[in-house]
DNA sequence: AATGAATGTCCATTAAAGTGGACATTAGAT
DNA sequence: ATCTAATGTCCACTTTAATGGACATTCATT
């Protein structure tokens, strides 16, 4: 069954600067909620808990929200899209397939 | 009721890049899907959708296991942690809250 | 080459997200 | 100050994601 999750603040903040991000792309773009919704296929409702930054949403849905008001996690100044797919494709083909016991300490930095 | 959506190319994009970054992240960390999974507190069914890129995990869990393996989407470096919550809520507070009409064109940059 | 663990993938069950209404509240235009 | 539409929020119903198990396959180590 599916649990009640907890999230770590790191999370919490993120997804409460991307809700607010994509509310002020859209009053930007002078949409309403509803206008956003529809063109982005879901519900006022889920939109309304996706500015607000609930973590509950699906990535897809979020991600299309924000692409359609103008907020791109992986611009060319980010350095997430400096990264493009073929090239992650080639840094993970060199990496091993499949992950040994792990015996070394592993830090949880936040 | 619920339909099924559809995804843009940006979208499927950035999902497939931030699964791959969350897949090289974790194998470079040298842990296994489970005890990636466990940490996240998902599945590691869930978590393979996500390293696949799928557009249905909840954004909050993919947050989560993003910032466990060390990708945090909103760096220092990125356009994006340079305004904290703090301020996007003054910016917030400074828009109308609620958006009027909008008669005007609205462009779907992609 | 053998082998044990990690990964890819499918499936039925279960819990949660998504939805459309509905209604109160609020803010913007007149 | 009014009026009207946008937003905040709740809810019951529906659809879908999350899960744990199971099993085949693929690596990494010996």
């Amino acid at each position: 069954m599916k649990r009640k999750r907890s999230y770590s603040r790191v999370t919490r903040h993120a997804l409460s600067i991307l809700g607010k991000l994509i509310r002020i792309g859209r009053t930007e773009r002078g949409m309403t909620a509803q206008e956003l919704a529809d063109r982005a296929g879901i519900s006022r409702t889920t939109l309304y808990n996706i500015e607000k930054g609930a973590p509950g949403p699906e990535i897809g849905s979020v991600f299309e929200v924000a692409a359609l008001v103008g907020v791109h996690l992986f611009e060319p100044d980010s350095r997430l899209l400096s990264m493009h797919d073929a090239r992650l494709k080639e840094k993970l083909a060199l990496i091993p397939q499949s992950v040994r016991p792990a015996k070394r300490k592993i830090d949880d930095d936040f």
